[in-house]
DNA sequence: CTTTTTTCATTAGCCGCCTAACTATTCGCC
DNA sequence: GGCGAATAGTTAGGCGGCTAATGAAAAAAG
């Protein structure tokens, strides 16, 4: 997502000087924070712009995606209903439901009612769809790997296994990263 | 930003296998890839929630931290354009009328004529704008830590560096990244 | 000094994302 | 079997992001 942090990034000195009025500023947490963001964002940038290129949005590629691989997994069946294309893609399911319309209306993919469970419905890739998804994929491919390409495996691994470790941390939040109630009291 | 890669990141040998279809995959670098944003997102979204808290968003706080920092680095005077400010935070100045419009409406911004150029505004920090971060910041800082504290100085570092590398790439793109002509026929 | 170009802020319109509310259907319990 | 609870999809309304177009004012060109 977008920023939440100034596009230039401060410098170390700063958030030195700054943590000396703030006793909660760790420096290096904070350089590390702000990094991550803001690679994160500009390298979801730049898939994004080459995706416009072929007329999709990040969350339509990513339902793109879905299906697709799950067509390639469980044979030539590639249909998902909209809530577990939303629960795969990490949006609410009134947010597919948007996403899937846009779809739909390009005729990237299409819609039908579940023959057993009359509440639900079933989306699956049309053979446009599928066509699209073949021009997209060889340079968003090339594209990540360039993007990258300035690592080492060594470093790669290393990136991974210390991404690992914080997404551990952010993911299976919910319990302690900052209760307002359990950390602003427990002030200092 | 969101996603574009699913929830569950796909495992190692899966990406292996699709490469073989894909010559253009290169398992190593889209593992680093996915990770990346994965990880983003989701330290992006813990911030999000705390700031909701304060009634604040993502690109609210990023305007009101501008403003404040400019205000410590230049004296008293805590001014900016709406155009300087979308130029800090990386918005459009399109989305930064947005953005100063809740931002006033909440009475933590204050827009003025300026005095020299009648085109241009100033936004300034109101003295419950400067409250409200006050409010918002120690725990802001201690989420950062928190989000951060697995990883030892020597991580941080290193995951800094990291991050560096791929942000040069991602950052300074427009000319080699994949300009569909440069890529779709180099081909193989 | 006039004309053109640039710059600033805003507006309008699109899309994605959210939460909350609503409808329809199925499930589970009695 | 019937009735409340849970579930699927959609709708409504809001915000934040974008592009493109607009109007006003300053800068540059002549």
């Amino acid at each position: 997502m977008p920023l939440l942090m100034l596009k230039d990034l401060p410098r170390y000195e700063c958030l030195l000087e700054a943590s000396r009025e703030f006793p909660d500023l760790d420096p290096s947490a904070t350089e590390v924070f702000l990094n991550l963001l803001r690679t994160g964002d500009e390298a979801f940038r730049v898939v994004e712009v080459h995706l416009a290129q072929h007329n999709i949005t990040q969350g339509g590629f990513s339902v793109l995606m879905a299906l697709w691989g799950s067509c390639r997994r469980e044979g030539v069946d590639s249909k998902l209903s909209p809530a577990a294309l939303a629960e795969r893609t990490g949006v609410t399911r009134a947010t597919m439901t948007g996403l899937v319309d846009t779809l739909e209306r390009d005729g990237l993919v299409r819609r039908a009612p579940d023959t057993d469970d009359r509440r639900m419905m079933t989306v699956e890739l049309t053979s446009r769809g599928e066509k699209r998804l073949m021009q997209i994929l060889p340079n968003h491919f090339r594209q990540m790997a360039w993007l990258m390409s300035t690592l080492s495996e060594s470093e790669r691994k290393t990136l991974v296994r210390l991404l690992t470790k914080v997404l551990a941390r952010a993911g299976a939040n919910g319990e302690s990263p900052a209760s307002e109630t359990a950390l602003a009291p427990a002030g200092r």
